[in-house]
DNA sequence: TCTGGGGCTTCCCATGGTGGGAAGGTCAAG
DNA sequence: CTTGACCTTCCCACCATGGGAAGCCCCAGA
C-alpha cells in the first residue's frame, strides 16, 4: 500500500501520516527502493485506531498511550479506563468553561436592545467589566 | 505607562500586547526617544476590553470587530448583538461536539471492567470501530 | 523503450494565541 | 556614572492541520 492508499483506507491524510511518523506516534514505515513509504494491513489498522481516537478528542500524547496499551496484550483494562476517564474529565472541564461563556453572553445579549440605538450592555460589559448579577463566576 | 505597567493594569501580558499591535488589533503605540512603547489610560482601557473579550472566548478577529463597534459611537446595538449571538452559536456547536465525545467515552468506560484483565471495550472500539448502539452519530 | 502524468518525496510556510529566551539598548534610582 | 530592572527585536516552541513548490518515482500505454 502506498501512503495515499493508506490515507484513503484510514481516513487519515497522507500529510498527517507523515507527521505521526515524524513525531514517533507511528514507527518509520518501510520504503521501496525509490524511497516510497510502504504500508500493510496492520499499519492501516493502527491508522484507523488513531483516527477514531482523534475523533474522540484525544490529544496525540494520549493516543500514544492508547496505542501502547493496544499493542500490549498483557495490559490491564484499568489502565485503559484511566486514560479514558482522564480524558472525559478534561472534556467536561472544557465544556463547563464554554458553558460559562455562553451563559454570560446570553445574559448580555438578552439585555441588548438589538436595534439602531448605540447603547449596548455587551460593549458596556467588555469596556467596564463585571458589574451586575450574573458574572464570570464560572471563571474562578 | 510602560508596556509592563499596561500589562499589569490590564491583565494582558506584554508579549500579547506587542502581538496585538503587530497583527493590527491595536494601533502602534507611541514611543519614547529610546524606543520604549508608551501607553495611556485609554490604551489600558482598550487592553482590558480585549482581555474580557478573550475571557469570553472571542477569537481575535471578532474582538477587532467589537473594538471597532466600541469606538464607533454611531453603532447600532443590533450589530454588536449579532457578533455576540454568532459567537454563542459557535460556542454551542463546540459544546455539542464535546458532549458527543463525552457520551461515547462514558458509554465505553462504563462497559470496561477496569481491572487487571486485558479485554477492554474501549480499545476494541478504537480498533474495530463503531459496532453497537450508542455511536458517533453526534459526529455527522 | 520511451513518455506522460499522477503520486510520491522533502522542505518551508501558515494558522491561533501563547510562552520562553537570547542579545542588546534604555531608564531611573542611587 | 553605575547598576539593575525593564525594554527592544528576533527566533523557537507548542498542537494539529493544510497548502504549495521543487524534484523524483512508477506504471500504463504507445
Amino acid at each position: 500500500m502506498t501512503i495515499g492508499e493508506a490515507a484513503a483506507a484510514s481516513g487519515v491524510s497522507a500529510k498527517m501520516i507523515r507527521y505521526y511518523e515524524e513525531i514517533g506516534l507511528l514507527p518509520a514505515a518501510a520504503r521501496t527502493a525509490g524511497g516510497y513509504r510502504v504500508y500493510g494491513e496492520r499499519d492501516a489498522h493502527a491508522l484507523r485506531f488513531i483516527r477514531r481516537a482523534r475523533d474522540l478528542g484525544f490529544p496525540v500524547e494520549r493516543i500514544a498511550e492508547l496505542l501502547a496499551l493496544w499493542r500490549d496484550r498483557t495490559r490491564a483494562s484499568a489502565d485503559v479506563r484511566k486514560v479514558a476517564t482522564g480524558h472525559i474529565a478534561t472534556l467536561r472541564a472544557r465544556i463547563v468553561e464554554l458553558q460559562g461563556m455562553v451563559r454570560t453572553l446570553e445574559h448580555l445579549a438578552a439585555h441588548c436592545h438589538g436595534d439602531a440605538r448605540p447603547d449596548c450592555p455587551i460593549l458596556d460589559d467588555l469596556a467596564e467589566g463585571p458589574r451586575d448579577t450574573v458574572r464570570r463566576d464560572h471563571h474562578g
